[in-house]
RNA sequence: CGGGGCGUGGCGCAGUUUGGAAGCGCACCUGGUUUGGGACCAGGGGGUCGGAGGUUCAAAUCCUCUCGCCCCGACCA
């Protein structure tokens, strides 16, 4: 592509409204603009990189086994209803009647519509197991879109599916996604880490997610370097910090006014913070009651875990809520002499020795009770509520875990039937037996590939792809184009790369040099070609984007030279594919 | 949804406190001089000051409403 008439425009200054490193980035490098919150149009160059992350995404689904396909992105919100995810996910999903009345909605992910797929195309064993995949925009309504485009309304994901008539079949069938998942991040170019997940609205047993570590991301993984253990925040269990509790000889109730918070509390008790015990008011959406949840004073509540243990998602209860229920203020709630109807949940690290004596709110305003043991407590259930902080122990060999910010690029979920029973997608086994499908469902952003790109490789002067999405591989910068000898040349190159299905970008524009250098650097094409002055000489220059390293060959053997280079940059990459394992076999 | 910030040529901003002729830098157009890391000189085009209503002789500026964008939070009692 010749520069000279097309879209790329590189902004000098910083856009204003860009926070993190790729969004100011791509808008400076004319990757994408802004249309509104969270939507993004990709121009030439955005796009360019875009098609290239889907062509691996392509060859490594089509490898596996994947057929590309492509569903609808509106649907008819009947289908949502079927399993109850019209409900679940009303929060995100945009809707519209449209102009006969018909409810309808932008699908937010295609689970539905591949089981209604599946139980019209799908009767026997024999049809399964099935991989379908499509590259197609999603519609999410994020309550709060930001950082350009790693939370955005509507954005490009892979989805697939997979079918299977047994869970062995389910087990292969994810692990071959997670085969393609590693050879895709690798062959992008990108750090990766594996980690187990929660499932959230997806349902189902287990899920893995790929996560890319940057500061800009909004996930928090718990990885142990020692042992590998890791997992998401949601989900990262940990041995909890050895902590010495001081002996408490009476129980009293004590008055303590207007002091609320644990930290408040126990420095007027004089106990440390994990002698209390905090209680925590929430509500199960799918019954609508109340329970409590009681944790150490300095530990935190991890709602995923909560939800999981309860079966449905939870909410905090409102402080008015609280009163009107057990008539006292959040800031003195305590698990004694509760009603007899409510249930209670402690936290299984919560000791519960004799000796071991506890102090929480009364029940009553302004009033706190100490000295009492975890036997004291009418509890319902125990588990594991707790949210692990940086440097607990690591539950696997009980090394320091340590906690890294992340951005998700891609999950991989082992549905189930979960799906398949709701809408009666079945097959018949080969007893003649009616099962409900077993699936899998897997996903992959490709904007944030792109961006977690960026955030991980980029210096001062602006972008530094990797070559595999690099919208171009090599770009050719003709300084001075008024002189017949350097467009020649440049001309030349030009012709002779494409002639050997090298992508190429010529800047062909009647610019000063510092504004082309500027705008290679900012742009981060990998090779750059710079053909100047010294024509003259026969000589050009040759220069690798990520350290400015550059070597003068003669105009007769540039392109062996920067085939060279290319071929060293794709192995480079090329080479870790090498270590990922087919697990399945 | 709660809190905060911001909307002024394509981009980045000043002007708003204290009402009185819409400015600056970059970009763009013309001419000239330059030409290896975001050139210089001269001339020029381009703005319903987010929108609506109000106050006033007079509103970018004051008041009311509204729309949009960005940031923090939406859980720790």
């Amino acid at each position: 592509m010749r520069w000279n008439k097309s879209l790329i425009p590189t902004l000098k200054e910083e856009p204003a409204d860009a926070e993190v490193i790729s969004h100011k980035l791509m808008l400076r490098a004319g990757l994408i603009r802004q249309l509104s919150a969270g939507l993004y149009t990709f121009l030439p160059l955005g796009w360019g990189a875009m098609l290239k992350i889907m062509q691996i995404i392509r060859d490594e689904m089509n490898a596996i086994g994947g057929q590309e396909i492509f569903m609808p992105a509106l649907n008819p919100i009947e289908i949502w209803r079927e399993t109850g995810r019209a409900e679940d996910m009303a929060e995100i999903m945009l809707q519209f009647t449209d102009r006969k009345g018909r409810e309808t909605c932008l699908a937010p992910t295609h689970e539905e519509i591949i089981t209604d797929i599946a139980r019209n195309e799908i009767r026997s064993f024999r049809d399964l197991p099935q991989t379908w995949y499509q590259i197609q925009n999603k519609f999410r309504d994020e309550p709060r879109p930001r950082f350009g485009l790693l939370r955005v309304r509507e954005f490009i994901m892979k989805d697939s599916y997979t079918l299977c008539s047994s869970w062995n079949e389910l087990d292969t069938e994810y692990l071959k996604h997670d085969y393609a998942y590693r050879r895709i991040f690798t062959r992008c170019g990108l750090e990766y880490i594996v980690v187990g997940a929660s499932s959230g609205l997806m349902g189902g047993s287990a899920s893995q997610e790929f996560m890319v570590p940057s500061d800009a991301g909004e996930d928090k993984i718990v990885f142990c370097d020692q042992c590998g253990y890791s997992a998401n925040m949601e989900i990262a269990k940990s041995v909890p910090n050895e902590v010495k509790f001081v002996e408490i000889t009476e129980q009293k109730k004590v008055h303590t006014p207007n002091l609320r918070t644990v930290s408040e509390v126990s420095q007027f008790l004089g106990l440390p913070e994990h002698q209390m015990l905090k209680s925590l008011i929430y509500v199960s959406e799918s019954d609508g009651k109340p329970f409590m949840v009681l944790i150490r004073g300095d530990h935190q509540l991890n709602e995923e875990k909560l939800a999981q243990f309860v079966g449905s998602v939870v909410r905090p209860a409102e402080p008015e809520e609280v009163i009107q229920w057990f008539g006292v203020p959040v800031g003195f709630l305590g698990p004694l002499n509760t009603p007899e109807n409510l249930r209670i949940f402690l936290d299984e690290s919560v000791p519960d020795d004799e000796e071991i004596k506890f102090a929480s709110g009364a029940n009553e305003i302004d009033y706190h009770i100490v000295g009492f043991t975890v036997g004291d407590i009418r509890i319902d259930e125990r588990g594991d509520f707790r949210l692990v902080s940086d440097g607990e122990g690591c539950p696997e060999c009980g090394k320091k875990l340590s906690i890294r910010t992340t951005i998700e690029v891609g999950h991989i979920f082992k549905l189930g039937t979960k799906y398949s029973e709701a809408m009666g997608a079945t097959f018949l086994d080969d007893q003649g037996k009616q099962n409900p499908i077993i699936m899998g469902s897997y996903g992959i952003g490709v904007g944030r590939i792109l961006a977690s790109a960026i955030e991980l490789y980029s210096d001062d002067d602006g972008i530094v792809l990797p070559i595999t999405i690099a919208p171009f591989e090599v770009i050719i910068t003709a300084l001075d184009v008024t002189k017949p000898e350097v467009v020649r040349v440049a001309d030349k190159l030009y012709e002779e790369l494409r002639g050997k299905n090298i992508d190429v970008l010529y800047d062909d524009r009647d610019e000063r040099a510092g504004v082309k250098f500027k705008d290679a650097d900012l742009i981060g094409i990998p090779i750059r070609i710079t053909v100047g002055r010294k024509v003259a000489d026969d000589i050009v220059e040759i220069v690798l984007r990520r350290d400015h390293s550059t070597q003068e060959v003669n105009v007769a053997s540039a392109v062996d030279k920067v085939i060279e280079l290319k071929e060293m940059l794709d192995n480079e990459i090329f080479e870790k594919l090498d270590k990922i394992e087919r697990k399945w076999e």
